[in-house]
DNA sequence: TCCTTATATCGTCAATTAACGATTTGACAA
DNA sequence: TTGTCAAATCGTTAATTGACGATATAAGGA
């Protein structure tokens, strides 16, 4: 079983799309919508990235009410998840894509998940977030 | 270009069969012939996991008369590589898997890589490796 | 030079996966 | 209950990827 958790931990990583949701929960617990907010992504897509880096052990959720909160699961029992969450944290802080995403997690927790989900999952912002007609 | 480095990087080491090549080359220098035959799959498809790996800064490679010898490079100049195979060394030990290898690798270290291409990259032992007719 | 041989590259196929929209689930409010 | 709404699950599609065999390259040896 060894080598198989190793492989869900590293590719739930590898992923850029996910390691961006993990260098965004650095910053603190984050509601669903918000993430969803912050990627301007489908909220299909979301969850399903949510739900494979919880399987890895990488995150673990919190239900409040009708929101569920994500956040880093450090101490996980996975050996494979502890270290990976803790070589992310010296990893990427430089990178563009990165450091966007942190202005608009910022912004999205000043708002917070009530305002976004009333907003329709988006931030303020001048890019029309996936225009729909 | 920050992510794309580390995206390189993740998804190599995420591969098992590319987790289990790292692995056998902890064990020391490689010639391509000997992980060939302790892996058992085509020599096309070694060939190009060795690319990746080497692409990512994971593996380094130094040609001697015919052959071509791999090993762990490192010391790489990605901070990405450097710490994953810190992290392997201390990962997988008891894989059974892994651990399968090991012994196939000191037997393709003890024939060495002549005797190995001579014998059409295959190691002796009971199992047929890829019968071909 | 020509032949052999170790490795790399190319082309193809099947399996996996990330994205999406549509539907379902589950918690709350009326 | 019934309706609402956040999140999860389902079904589809396009892109990626790992495997293979066939061919190309590059280094010796004849």
């Amino acid at each position: 079983m060894e080598l198989r958790d190793y492989e869900s931990v590293l590719k739930a990583a590898a992923d850029p799309t996910r390691v961006r949701i993990l260098k965004i929960l650095e910053g603190g617990e984050m509601c669903v919508c918000q993430v969803i907010a912050i990627l301007s992504l489908g909220q299909s897509t979301v969850s399903k990235h949510l739900f494979l880096l919880r399987a890895a052990g990488l995150i673990k959720d919190r239900r409040d009410r009708k929101w569920v909160h994500y956040s880093l699961n450090r101490g996980s029992d996975s050996p494979y998840a502890e270290r990976m969450l803790r070589n992310l944290r010296s990893w990427l802080n430089e990178d563009p894509v990165i450091a966007k995403d942190r202005e608009r997690a910022a912004m999205a927790r000043a708002i917070g998940p009530i305002a976004i989900c009333e907003r329709n999952m988006t931030l303020p912002g001048r890019r029309r977030p996936a225009a729909k007609r």
